[in-house]
DNA sequence: CCGTATCCGGGGGGATACTG
DNA sequence: CAGTATCCCCCCGGATACGG
C-alpha cells in the first residue's frame, strides 16, 4: 500500500492509503483499546506474524499516528503510543466497529471465534467496580475446546487490576465458569445474555453466590455489545 | 481479502474484511457522492482497472453493500445503488475523509493532482443556486497542463444541471478561469481561496464579471474543506 | 521479553485488448 | 456504453528460525 498509490488528491483515498494496507485496521483497534507493547499487541493480533507486525508499526509511526517511546531504564524496549493523530482514528476505528456490529452476520462472526482473544478482551474490560474488593480468582472452562485453549484464570485485586493466566495459577478459586466458547462469545458481543445461558443450560457457574449472581455485571462486554444488530 | 481472513470474532475485524481491500473505501466514496452508473463510477476511480472495479461491485453486492438494479427498460444495464447497510458505511467514509483532511500534509495531497477527476468533482458539487438562471458556459483551463488535460468545460442550466466536457462544446463560454491545476485543487479542497490566488497573480478570470465575482460561492467545495488542517 | 532476518508461494491486481 | 477475458509480474505477507 506504500508506493502503489490511488494517486487522487482526495483526503479519503491519502488516508485509505495509510489504513488500507492488511491487518492496520485491526491493529489500530488493539492500539485504541490501550496495548503499548509489542507482546501486547501481538495478543490482540494473534494470527499476525510479529513481522508484519513490526513492519506496520513502523509504517504507522513514518506517518505519524503512533510514536515509539523507551520505557524508562530499558534500553532497546519501546512503548508505541498514539499521537494526537493516532488518538483521531478511534473515531475511525469505531464507526466500522460500530457498521461491523450492525451490519455483519451474528453467525459470521461467531465463525471466528478464538479463545485466547475473548479472554484477552474480557479481561481488559472487567466492570471492576462491580467485584468485590478483595483478592478475586474466576477460572473459565470452555467445555468445548482441548488442552491449552480449555482454561483461564482472570486474577483481580483493587492493587495490580485484572491479570490473565492460561495456566493455573494456584489460587483457591472463587468461581468457575463452565460454557462452551460460542456461548460466552456471543455474551460478550451482546448477542446473548448471562441469565439465558444458564437458563438454557448453556452456561454453569458454581463457587461465590455473589460473584455468580453479579457475572453480568462484572463481565464487562465488547465496546459494541450496546449496538444493535440491524440482521440476523 | 476474501477467504484469508484476520479469524476474529471482533466487529472491527468484520468489518476491516469487507472494507479493507484495495480501493474499496474509495469506491465507497464515489458511491456515497452519488455515482450509480459503471462508467460514472470508473470516472470516480479512474486509476482502477474496469476489471477490478466489476469484481469489486460483484463483491460489496455479495455483502448486502449494495445491489444492482436493472435501469429501466435496458437489459444488462444497471444501476449500483447502496443498501440500508450501504448508506450506513457514509459515516465510515466521512469519518476517513476528516481524518485524512485534519492529519495528511498538504503536500502530499498536492502531489496527486488529476485534472479530470477535480473537474469531475467539481461538477457534483456546484453551489447551483448560486449560478445565474441561464445557461452558463465556463471554460477552465489548466496552464501547465498538456492537450486532452487542459481544457474543460462546464455547462449548466436549471433544466438539464451541470454537464462536464473534455472537449469544446461550442458554446459562448461566459467566464475563462486559467490557472495551475495545484492551485485549483487547493481552493477545492479548502487550503487556498479565489480573492487570494487572484491576488497572487496564480488564477486570472475573465469574462462575466458577476460570474467572475461570485466564484468562490458558486464553485462548490469538497465536502472536507470545512475540516480545518492540524498538520502542513 | 522484543523484535529481526530470511525464505518462499499464492494471488491480488495492473495493463491491455476485446466483445455485445 | 458496460463490462469480460487474459496474461503475468510483483510483492504482500505467512511461516519459521534466529539474535539481542
Amino acid at each position: 500500500m506504500s508506493i502503489p498509490s490511488y494517486q487522487q488528491f482526495c483526503p479519503v483515498s491519502m488516508a485509505a492509503e495509510i489504513l488500507g494496507s492488511r491487518w492496520t485496521i485491526v491493529l489500530l483497534r488493539e492500539l485504541c483499546a490501550g496495548s503499548t507493547r509489542f507482546n501486547d499487541l501481538r495478543r490482540g493480533v494473534p494470527r499476525m506474524s510479529p513481522a508484519l507486525l513490526s513492519k506496520r508499526l513502523k509504517e504507522l509511526e513514518g506517518h505519524g499516528v503512533i510514536e515509539r517511546r523507551l520505557v524508562r531504564k530499558h534500553p532497546d524496549i519501546y512503548d508505541y503510543v498514539l499521537t494526537k493523530a493516532g488518538q483521531e482514528l478511534k473515531k475511525v476505528v469505531m464507526e466500522v466497529g460500530v457498521w461491523g456490529q450492525r451490519w455483519v452476520e451474528s453467525d459470521l462472526s461467531l465463525k471466528n471465534t478464538d479463545p485466547s482473544l475473548l479472554m484477552w478482551d474480557m479481561r481488559r474490560n472487567l466492570n471492576t467496580p462491580k467485584l468485590p474488593p478483595r483478592r478475586v480468582t474466576i477460572q473459565f472452562i470452555f467445555s468445548d475446546q482441548k488442552s491449552a485453549s480449555k482454561n483461564f484464570w482472570i486474577l483481580h485485586d483493587q492493587n495490580n487490576g485484572a491479570d490473565l493466566c492460561s495456566i493455573d495459577p494456584g489460587f483457591d478459586v472463587d468461581l468457575f465458569v463452565r460454557c462452551d466458547l460460542r456461548t460466552l462469545t456471543a455474551i460478550w458481543m451482546g448477542l446473548d445474555r448471562v441469565a439465558k445461558a444458564i437458563a438454557d443450560e448453556r452456561m454453569f457457574l458454581s463457587g461465590d453466590s455473589d460473584l455468580s449472581g453479579a457475572m453480568q455485571d462484572w463481565l464487562g462486554l465488547s465496546p459494541f455489545a450496546a449496538t444493535p444488530k440491524q440482521v440476523a
